[in-house]
DNA sequence: TTAATAGTTCAAAAAGCTTTGAACTATGTA
DNA sequence: TACATAGTTCAAAGCTTTTTGAACTATTAA
């Protein structure tokens, strides 16, 4: 049983990191776009602060949910869709 | 942005519910004996309080991962994999 | 060099989640 | 009837997550 509660560790990273309104819509929003975009631009298409932004960003990239890239002074992100298909659409797999 | 956040309702009660590694312990558990099982039965296992037990088949049920069917004195509860692959297995579709 | 823009960090406050034990309801058994 | 067992409810406490604004770093442009 402990060993099972670490070994689920990721996961719950995983959920704790879609399990918000917000984080959930800035997926939706990167998954249309299909291609990097600056993270102000996807701050101001949410209308939310860019404090609150960073720190939605910060645990999208945590739990391996979106790859950066930083050009200039803009940091570019972009859906990581391997780690989608591993805790999500191959959920039963990998329980 | 407003009617997607509502949109997302549903998505995030399912995340929420699958965000704790004792949830996912139960599920887990569930998922190997596939049959239904008391709810004391899977809360001992866990080894946690039957009122922690209580609170997370609350939770659990509330989100539709999981049936119950009272039987006697006993909540016999069960996955209900057909919301794990909606939100889960499915989840590029329904996003 | 100065000013502007993109994003981060910090601490405090607000909001939300989980655990706890005691008291409870409902059902089964002697 | 009396007792035991399965599970729920409640409020308080403790803990975690999210928001806020101010101050910060880094980069770009005039």
């Amino acid at each position: 049983m402990v060993n099972q509660l670490q070994k689920n560790d990721a996961s719950v990273q995983i959920f704790k990191a879609l399990a918000d309104p917000i984080r959930l819509a800035i997926i939706q929003y990167l998954n249309q776009l299909d291609h990097e975009v600056a993270c102000g631009e996807v701050g101001r298409a949410m209308h939310i602060s860019k404090t609150s932004g960073s720190y939605h960003f910060k645990i999208l990239q945590e739990a391996g949910l979106i790859s950066v890239n930083k050009v200039g002074r803009e940091k570019n992100v972009r859906l990581d869709r391997s780690t989608f298909d591993h805790y999500l659409t191959h959920f039963w797999q990998n329980l």
